[in-house]
DNA sequence: TGCCCTTTGAAGTGG
DNA sequence: CCACTTCAAAGGGCA
């Protein structure tokens, strides 16, 4: 159940506040709270919205929230799901958009089924997209590129009523906390997931998506493409490495999504359908602008949502920290540029980084560099004997 | 090929 | 404690 304010133990000492509205808010801030209900409210910001944004479809502009109902890329979803998430305790204002949203299609609720007793599909199936790939989707948030494959196998499991698999996902009895079954965890034999049990394991141990137990997960994330990770250690200088072996090597523990970062993952898609956009750029405006026209209510949602998330990837890898990835960009930078100046006695690179000719074989600084190196050889040597 | 852009929120860092 | 920085996602644009 969202919580709504009274907040209801967030263990993690995540706020999960709502927070003032900052830019088209700030109109909101002069109106007296009492003065208006949730509903107006979100109305006010819709409005607010939709006056900004003038590259929506007329139709989005007139009313989102209807907009939203009749171009739910999702509903096919919504007819492969029974509408159990009031079950599940998130019961919202609007079910047309909740229908087809975060909640409605939990991949970790689909994935309940295949790892139950019986299971067919094994942990490690590749019909599981829970490793996240460069252009996956977040097991919490299904969106449009989830084939009906994962519910087929997941809802509509011949061993178990969709609506009962699913509640023990979302009430997974747990020892430790209220860990919610979004991530998928095997029955028996893993156990249950407590750091005690020994279930960190650094990266560098864990294979491609993979968990310790086997289990791919969605923060892990492969070495490649985009999201390569140097081979690097906090005590060490990155060393170059084979690149046989940069292929094989640790993954990247990501993040936790947030709670604004589920939502852009759910409406991205519709967005793009509505705005027929495709730069994320301009897309994520339009998502921020509606994020904050959503009511508390709807946020909540979110928020929820991104609480489960941390507290569930804080389980699952209990040593991990954000700093981890921390300086990733500064550390490529920083490392090209190393690369560029590692070896200053080149006259290859030295005539490319200057733009010298062929005759030109030292550019004044590297000429420098190579005779005080120089010098300093012949000056080790001198005073070694003494 | 890889960075930039653009958004919000969480978490880390430094003063 | 507060302000600032970085990174999560996404994918077109651009150097």
């Amino acid at each position: 159940m969202p919580q709504l304010g009274s907040g209801g133990g967030d263990d993690l000492g995540a706020t999960d506040e709502m927070l003032a509205f900052k830019d088209e808010g700030e109109q909101e801030e002069k109106i007296p709270e009492n003065a208006f209900t949730e509903r107006d409210l979100a109305d006010l910001k819709s409005s607010l919205v939709n006056e900004s944004e003038g590259s929506g479809s007329p139709a989005a502009a007139a009313d989102p929230e209807a907009i939203r109902r009749v171009q739910d890329p999702q509903r096919v979803y919504q007819e492969k799901l029974p509408d159990h998430m009031d079950d599940a305790g998130m019961k919202h204002q609007d079910p047309g958009m909740y229908k087809g949203s975060a909640y409605s299609g939990y991949p970790f609720l689909m994935l309940s089924d295949p790892y139950l007793p019986n299971g067919s599909m094994s942990p490690l199936s590749n019909k599981v997209p829970v490793v996240q790939p460069s252009h996956g989707v977040h097991p919490l948030t299904p969106l449009i590129p989830y084939s009906n494959d994962h519910f087929s196998h997941g809802s509509h499991s011949p061993h178990l009523p969709a609506d009962i698999s699913q509640k023990q996902a979302v009430h997974r009895p747990s020892q430790t906390s209220d860990i919610p079954g979004f991530y998928p965890l095997p029955p028996a034999g893993v156990g249950q997931i407590t750091p005690s049990m020994g279930w960190f394991t650094h990266p560098l141990m864990l294979g491609s998506g993979m968990h310790t137990t086997g289990i791919p997960h969605p923060a892990i994330v492969p070495h490649s493409g985009k999201q390569e990770m140097e081979h690097y250690d906090r005590n060490m200088k990155p060393q170059p490495e084979p690149k046989r072996e940069k292929e094989a090597k640790k993954p990247t523990i990501k993040k936790p999504l947030n709670a604004f970062m589920l939502y852009m993952k759910e409406m991205r898609a519709k967005v793009i359908a509505e705005c027929t956009l495709k730069e994320s750029a301009a897309i994520n405006q339009i998502l921020g602008r509606r994020w904050h026209a959503l009511s508390r209510e709807e946020q909540a949602k979110y928020y929820e949502l991104a609480r489960k998330e941390r507290q569930l990837h804080m389980q699952l890898y209990p040593g991990w920290s954000a700093r981890d990835n921390y300086g990733k960009k500064k550390r490529r930078t920083r490392e090209k540029q190393q690369d560029s100046n590692s070896d200053p006695a080149s006259p290859k690179k030295c005539r490319a980084r200057f733009g010298l000719n062929q005759q030109t074989d030292w550019c004044g600084p590297c000429s420098f560099l190579q005779q005080f190196q120089l010098l300093s050889k012949y000056l080790f040597e001198f005073l070694k004997p003494l």
